[in-house]
DNA sequence: TTAGGGTTAG
């Protein structure tokens, strides 16, 4: 024994006392093993010793039983037998409560390790996710002259992240051929797994297909990879590929397959691989049932999903959350709700996964409130819920709290990564907090396509149209191709900043240039653009001309831009187009009384009217958001349902009285009430815009920026008084309307009053 | 005495 190594494993053990419940029976078994080293002649068979000592060594629950086990041998003399190590070793570098520092003294103890103790360690390493130290420890074994074997590689491997294959992978690939191990076939798996992890797929492909010997395990590695890499084409070609050589799937294989249906929607092959359990060829488990649910839930089969749910012998938190991801995706979010609520046990997948269920449904409020009620679980929220509660924070224009969700970010050091990012830039533009969108963006460590198309869309409807297209042609430098939102982005910023020609050149450049066919949304985009500088024959013809049916959206561009240069005769015929599509669309009523009241043609708003309610078509009531202290508050026209309305309502008074000193005048020209100016203007008093502005005075500090997000079109009147609130009480008022921003600084606005 | 592959949400 010696002396260092007694030193250095008291510090470590714990004082020697059997006070586990187990003690009674490890203390029998420790007194069977400690033969005195006296008693042992060098003729005496090694197994009568060892026997015992072996089974202790199998029975070992713990680290504090291992340490008694330990000390007993080094009081009888024991340790230094290999046998002796290498099951020390062993229970450290594999049992679930292991210590690797215990298994490095206890490996530093020995003079000359075997490549089995070693693998051993290495092992050991991968399994606490320390490649380094795996790494370190076999070029130990390189500089101690001890050969690596066909175990060492998989060992290695296994612990290996992204990184670390992409930095060794290749020079390790390297020393097995040199080795001669490059045709055992756990080494290749192993190889195909670690080329897929690090994304070199060609190298895992090359592996692959010159191995001589195949089994399921590595059919199964390569779907793994190009699952990985979202190849679901590839998954299906290898599943058919095995089954023609006859190699037959095993449950893995069915997951990986599975995966890649529900990924890519594919029934038909999902139904194919569901045979092979049905027939009996392949026994279920719990992971392969839940891939079923998920492929079935992913492929709006529900009932199928429910089938295989409700036939489970044994369910777990995977499971559930498939059921509720399923209806959550098939925009039943109540029923979601359901079985939600029914979960015993809910991890963050779960809550991010009905989070988002509410997002579809655009019931962003809801999400919020799942997602406190998340935080008082005390269940942490990883960078997939971070990303659906800063697009609700965005939908909201919640800017507090998608402030404070940046902190948490930082402070809880959830994974910021792109999708973080690129959500915290839509947060931010959506908010109207352009520069501090910029702030995320410069600080991004990678960005992507989606990056540059927030960057672009952000600054657009933010009225920074050149910035915007800077933006652009910056993307276009670093050879990022754009794809049609990018372009959608583009359009917009030339629109807002009244940019014809280079609208125009963009629009034809995106098939000329990148391919991309302009769809009814770009020819939307077009129509605003000409219709909005005033070109409403021209805008009407690029509709008469376009390669689709134009829709709603196309015909509603020209409709707002016949609004804007008061063209009744034209607005009539776009109006009747949408409602001959959606005769239901209550916003187009109301647009064509706002332009009947503008040129006093009382008599057609009068007959809209009585379509209108002859029809039972209710207008969608404008409605205004704005955040305080965490909190949404939400005002429609006339509203007196807050809280604080008494004071609200008085904060009106003084600021009209204000505003009238300061030479205002109503601007009633919108209201398509057939009544008497005083009526229209109190109505118009009443906007829920106004009660949102005077909410938003009396409820922050002077200089601090009124922010409010409005569902409808601002209206002139709110537009104007936004402007004089801005200048009069030295406020910035920013309002995001239905399609872009308001920035009231100074007595004016950042749309230059075009919108 | 030692090996390799898998399920849920942006």
């Amino acid at each position: 024994m010696q002396p260092s190594f007694v030193l250095k494993i008291h510090s470590l053990c714990s004082p020697l006392t059997l006070s586990t419940s187990h003690s009674s029976s490890l203390e029998k078994m420790i007194s069977m093993a400690s033969v005195s080293p006296t008693r042992i002649s060098p003729h005496s068979h090694p197994r009568s010793l060892e026997n015992p000592l072996l089974t202790l060594f199998e029975n070992c629950k713990s680290m504090d039983q291992l340490k008694q086990i330990h000390s007993q041998t080094i009081k009888t003399g024991l340790t230094s037998k290999p046998v002796v190590q290498n099951k020390i070793v062993a229970f450290c570098c594999t049992h679930e409560s292991g210590d690797m520092t215990y298994a490095r003294y206890m490996f530093d103890t020995i003079p000359e390790p075997s490549v089995f103790i070693c693998n051993t360690m290495i092992k050991g390493y991968s399994r606490i996710h320390l490649p380094e130290n795996g790494i370190s420890m076999y070029l130990e074994m390189l500089r101690r002259n001890v050969k690596p074997d066909h175990y060492t590689f998989p060992f290695l491997l296994k612990g290996f992240t992204h990184d670390i294959a992409l930095a060794c992978g290749k020079q390790l690939h390297g020393h097995v051929v040199k080795y001669g191990f490059d045709s055992n076939m756990f080494v290749q798996n192993s190889f195909v797994h670690m080329y897929s992890l690090c994304g070199l797929i060609d190298m895992a492909r090359g592996v692959f297909y010159s191995s001589q010997i195949r089994d399921v395990v590595t059919w199964n590695v390569m779907l793994s990879a190009y699952n990985r890499i979202k190849q679901f084409d590839e998954v299906r070609r290898l599943f058919y590929e095995m089954d023609k050589k006859g190699v037959s799937p095993t449950s893995v294989t069915l997951v990986l397959v599975l995966s890649a249906c529900s990924k890519s929607k594919d029934l038909d092959i999902g139904k194919r691989a569901h045979e092979y359990v049905k027939e009996c060829k392949v026994e279920p488990n719990l992971i392969l049932e839940n891939a079923l649910i998920d492929m079935y839930a992913a492929c709006g089969e529900m009932d199928l999903a429910l089938g295989i749910f409700r036939n489970m012998k044994t369910r777990d938190v995977i499971s559930w959350t498939a059921i509720v991801a399923g209806f959550a995706n098939a925009g039943e979010v109540d029923l979601a709700r359901r079985y939600f609520d029914q979960m015993s046990e809910r991890d963050y997948v779960s809550w991010t996964a009905m989070i988002d269920g509410y997002l579809q449904m655009n019931r962003f409020k809801e999400a919020l409130t799942l997602f406190r009620q998340m935080q008082t679980s005390n269940i942490r929220p990883d960078e997939f819920t971070i990303v659906s509660v800063l697009t609700a924070c965005a939908h909201l224009g919640a800017l507090e709290l998608g402030e404070w969700i940046k902190t948490y970010i930082e402070k809880h050091k959830i994974k910021n990564d792109v999708y973080v990012g690129n959500a915290l830039i839509d947060m931010y533009f959506k908010c109207g907090n352009v520069e501090k969108a910029q702030g995320i963006f410069k600080e991004m460590p990678r960005i992507d396509k989606f990056t540059w198309t927030a960057m672009i869309v952000g600054l657009a409807i933010n009225g920074r149209g050149e910035e915007a297209l800077d933006m652009f042609s910056e993307m276009l430098k670093v050879r990022i191709a754009p794809d049609e939102i990018t372009y959608i982005g583009v359009l917009c910023a030339c629109t807002h900043t009244g940019m014809v020609d280079s609208g125009k050149r963009f629009f034809a450049s995106m098939t000329t240039q990148h391919g991309i066919k302009p769809n009814v949304a770009h020819y939307g985009c077009i129509v605003d653009l000409l219709g909005r500088a005033g070109h409403l024959k021209e805008a009407h013809e690029v509709i008469k001309n376009m390669p689709m049916k134009p829709n709603s959206i196309v015909w509603g561009a020209l409709l707002g831009a016949c609004r804007v240069h008061k063209d009744a005769e034209m607005a009539e015929m776009a109006a009747k187009q949408i409602l001959e599509l959606e005769p239901e669309n209550g916003a187009v009523y109301v647009l064509l009384c706002n332009i009947y009241a503008a040129c006093n043609r009382w008599e057609d708003l009068r007959e809209v009217r009585q379509t209108m309610k002859d029809r039972g078509i209710k207008k969608t009531p404008g409605c205004s958001l704005i955040e305080m202290n965490g909190i949404v508050n939400e005002f429609v026209a006339g509203d007196q349902s807050h809280p604080k309305s008494t004071d609200i309502y008085s904060k009106l008074d003084e600021m009209t009285r204000d505003l009238k000193i300061a030479g205002y005048s109503p601007d009633t020209s919108e209201i398509s009430l057939d009544v008497g100016e005083e009526d229209k203007e109190s109505a118009l008093y009443r906007h829920s815009e106004k009660l949102a502005i005077a909410f938003g005075l009396i409820s922050s500090g002077p200089g601090v920026t009124i922010r409010i997000v409005k569902n409808l079109r601002m209206c002139v009147d709110c537009h104007r008084v936004a402007k004089l609130v801005s200048n009069l009480y030295n406020r910035e008022v920013i309002v995001r309307d239905k399609t872009r921003f308001h920035h009231f600084r100074n007595g004016s606005c950042s749309c230059k009053d075009y919108w």
